[in-house]
DNA sequence: CGACCAAATTGGTCTGACCATTGTGGACGG
DNA sequence: CCGTCCACAATGGTCAGACCAATTTGGTCG
């Protein structure tokens, strides 16, 4: 890694922390120089990585700090990296753009797929109702579901947008995952659902299922939450009474 | 501006137009620096730039094309830049998305509004089934009140990527919305039925109106490229008949 | 007290060099 | 003749130092 990612990091997770307000200065590159112990050209590459997450705006005279809601889409990755586990309101916050995203797909898919082409979306839901499927496997099965209503739906800004926040959220939440239950029996039934409101060209249904579902994932993952933070608490009272 | 803008915008839209494609090597920082007799400096800045972009990967031993739909939500406005009015595909696709935005905002707005914050909201409606107000008047009233339901949600993700994609193409758009006929009588009965709608606190009421204002919205784009269209085809016939 | 000016600070750019990694072509051995 | 391996060339990555232009800052003068 190279300095100036070290560089950039630490500052993003500076800001993102609030050590610095919005609108204050930062130090000059020069002294961030010294402070990194690093050639001024590592430090400018940094200061050019904060202004493209829309964090920071460099101008002659100094850089300051932007407000965060004026930032790129790009830094929810480091905002998902503070603390030990994602947030969980800005997991909510994701899921839920997630799930609009899909209805935003699902609408013009469906409504522009061949014959040919809903038979293929309901080839891909028939394994989701199956009997011997594992948690893992239902999983995957949803999402090359969902890839493939994406992809189908043409729409180059939301497949865009899934993918960053997918590829952004997705490897922060193992430790999460691990924690997840599924209702694998409401699922079978949201796929058997889906698979008729298909057969029937049912736009309003297909939502309908999608959104139960994004539902279904929200309930999971909340529990998810509390088991894995009851799984923490329990790590640092074992931790405590070895210690004590 | 500075050179590296000049040489990332022209290597962008380069890529962004299929001079290169996906997988092939771009020519060395070197080469670069050459042909648009800059410093090395500046060539590399720009690769920067497009590796931000996320439409081109740059390692050790060369830098290569990325396929689009890897890239990142920010390429939308250069490729807004591309002809002389943003394309008509892209613009749906960004309305869609936008729409799928105010969807999930206005869900969770709603339904956590407090009582005084609902009649806020219903404030920010009532100028819009006034008698007086012209298109302009309507259209900023109709963005304040969209503004208000992104902030209120408190999706930081959502107020992102919305942000985002307003000012990429809110300023591009300018030649096609003086081209614009709003049809203010739906506008103001669709703002009556929000009013209404807010009042008994009917999410369901409340969606289907951004929803179908959304729509009345596609249309009238719609209706303004033709006339654009036709406009510019009338110029290109006059430029001729005065050229011939 | 305010306006204005000069010096210091800061980012922006350029030059030139060296290093680590990768790509390439030729030599070698099968 | 073909495949393997190796050395050399090319490429990106990093660094150092210098100078320029814009901004900031502080003092000075009216």
């Amino acid at each position: 890694m190279g300095k100036h990612d070290l560089i950039a990091d630490t500052l993003t997770q500076d800001i993102l922390r609030g050590q610095y307000r919005p609108g204050e200065r930062l130090p000059s590159e020069r002294d961030l120089a010294a402070r990194f112990d690093a050639n001024r050209g590592a430090v400018r590459e940094a200061m050019k990585k904060l202004e493209h997450l829309g964090i920071a705006s460099v101008q002659p005279g100094g850089a300051r700090v932007v407000p965060l809601n004026e930032a790129s889409l790009d830094i929810i990755e480091p905002l998902l990296d503070i603390g030990d586990v994602p947030s969980r309101e800005l997991m909510d916050d994701i899921s839920q753009v997630m799930n609009g995203l899909v209805q935003v797909a699902v609408e013009t898919t469906v409504a522009q797929a061949t014959e040919e082409r809903l038979r293929e979306l309901r080839a891909m839901v028939a394994p989701l109702y199956a009997d011997d499927l594992d948690h893992e496997q239902l999983t995957t099965a949803w999402h090359t579901l969902l890839h493939a209503m994406m992809t189908g739906s043409n729409n180059l800004v939301c497949q865009l947008i899934a993918r960053r926040l997918f590829f952004s959220f997705a490897p922060k939440m193992q430790p999460i995952i691990e924690h997840v239950t599924v209702d694998t029996e409401a699922t079978r039934e949201y796929a058997r659902r889906l698979d008729a409101a298909l057969a029937d060209r049912d736009l309003a249904a297909v939502r309908e299922v999608f959104a139960a579902y994004a539902m279904l994932n929200r309930e999971s993952v909340t529990r998810a939450y509390a088991s894995f933070e009851a799984a923490q608490q329990q790590g640092r009272e074992m931790a405590q009474g070895t210690a004590g």
